[in-house]
DNA sequence: TGGTTCATGATGCAAATGCAACATGGCCTC
DNA sequence: GAGGCCATGTTGCATTTGCATCATGAACCA
């Protein structure tokens, strides 16, 4: 079931609070919101768990914002492989690179892993037409500037966990980031096992195995989820 | 050896074609540099190969341009193990993830792998205090959207060959790409054979070796650094 | 010319890892 | 409650890979 934001009679309803805390909206007052739909245009879409919301190969001109449930950033491989490049709860913006890198053609498909709402943005309509006039104009690019570069960061930190020689070494990796991200020792991964493995670009059972040995080593203590790392001390 | 581009008195001669090429100044008229330069200042700075331009934990408010010699983004962690995230050229900019990003402390290093010139711009300036008034300051912006989004899109491209389970996949995927962007079956990596491993994450030795194993296969043939792609058409 | 440094290639070996197959248990539906 | 689906854990095995080591050859410098 779509809905459509009619252009100038905006209905946002209880997504507005929401849409007040995505990071591309900082900075966007109440007022602006209706004068920005109607310059661009907007619509939600839902889709149900495992539905591909955006396909590899597929064309688009509109930037993806999660309202409810998740999203996964993944490929797939000709031997039905699946990597996992990103994965994204509410407030999240997915598809910008595309949009605003000037190349429409994903090589990525965007899936959600729960029932989910999407409101898509038009945003080529801001990035290559809508004249500057428009007051939140600046103010939204700014913002796309800075939502970019951070996820820029958060894909080398990625990379620093994928590219380590071994299985161990991304694992630790990975949680000392998620440590620092939750100030503790103790961190909680918003991936399961079978998950975390497609992050890591490992085997699922290779990846369970060396978790135990790596608690026999007594570098980690885990359950479920939730890891404790006990080599590094929070002063 | 440094040299300052004083506020108004910009002093470019050879380097002003060179940066007309650059992505982020696309759109930027031969008279606007002097007001650009004016308005956020400027400084080239000389390096020997090996000198580190930026160091992992340095803090920066200003983004680098390659203007010559050959830069590379890196990550040495505490074994000494060093992972390649990316190679750049002349004409590239390096930093603008974290300054842009509002994060200013680098979780990377920068070094420069041949003697290189390199123009230091403090973008803060424009990204944060700038008065929206300058006439380029949106196009700057803008630019910048666009040049970090297809970097992002970069990034990703080099996740896809990271996260692949086996050596063999990561240089079939890596080689792909190459053949994507040289619109080529036959193509030449930047990398040697050290710095290629650095970059796919892998032991040098191991790679050397399933290269010939996969000569051996008949999959690719390669002389030094040019590989040739035996399974794919261009039709 | 001789010596040094460095990239590259080759190889033995132990350890890590992918892969396949099977068991278990939770959760959901009918 | 029965059955099915799916995430997870376990294990054996063959392969891949990292790592250490040595050899070779090119580039560079004294």
């Amino acid at each position: 079931m779509n809905q459509i934001y009619l252009s100038g009679v905006i209905k946002m309803h209880e997504d507005m609070k929401l849409l007040q805390g995505v990071p591309l909206f900082k900075y966007i007052k109440d007022t602006e919101f209706g004068a920005l739909f109607a310059c661009v245009g907007a619509k939600k879409e839902c889709y149900e768990k495992g539905d591909f919301i955006f396909f590899n190969g597929n064309v688009t001109s509109s930037i993806g914002i999660v309202i409810s449930g998740r999203v996964q950033v993944i490929k797939e491989d000709v031997y039905g492989n699946c990597a996992i490049f990103n994965d994204l709860g509410p407030k999240s913006v997915f598809g910008e690179s595309f949009v605003c890198g000037g190349s429409f053609t994903l090589t990525v498909s965007v899936q959600a892993v729960e029932d989910s709402e999407v409101l898509f943005l038009p945003f080529e309509r801001i990035m290559h037409i809508c004249p500057s006039a428009c007051g939140f104009h600046n103010t939204l690019l700014k913002n796309m500037v800075e939502m970019i570069a951070r996820k820029n960061i958060k894909l080398v930190e990625k990379l620093e966990v994928t590219t380590k020689h071994s299985l161990r070494e991304k694992m630790m990796t990975y949680l000392s980031q998620l440590a620092q991200e939750q100030c503790s020792p103790t961190v909680t991964s918003p991936l399961g096992r079978v998950d975390l493995a497609a992050f890591l670009g490992a085997d699922r059972s290779a990846l369970t195995r060396e978790l135990n040995r790596m608690r026999e080593a007594g570098l980690i203590v885990f359950d479920k989820n939730t890891y404790t790392l006990m080599n590094i001390s929070f002063s």
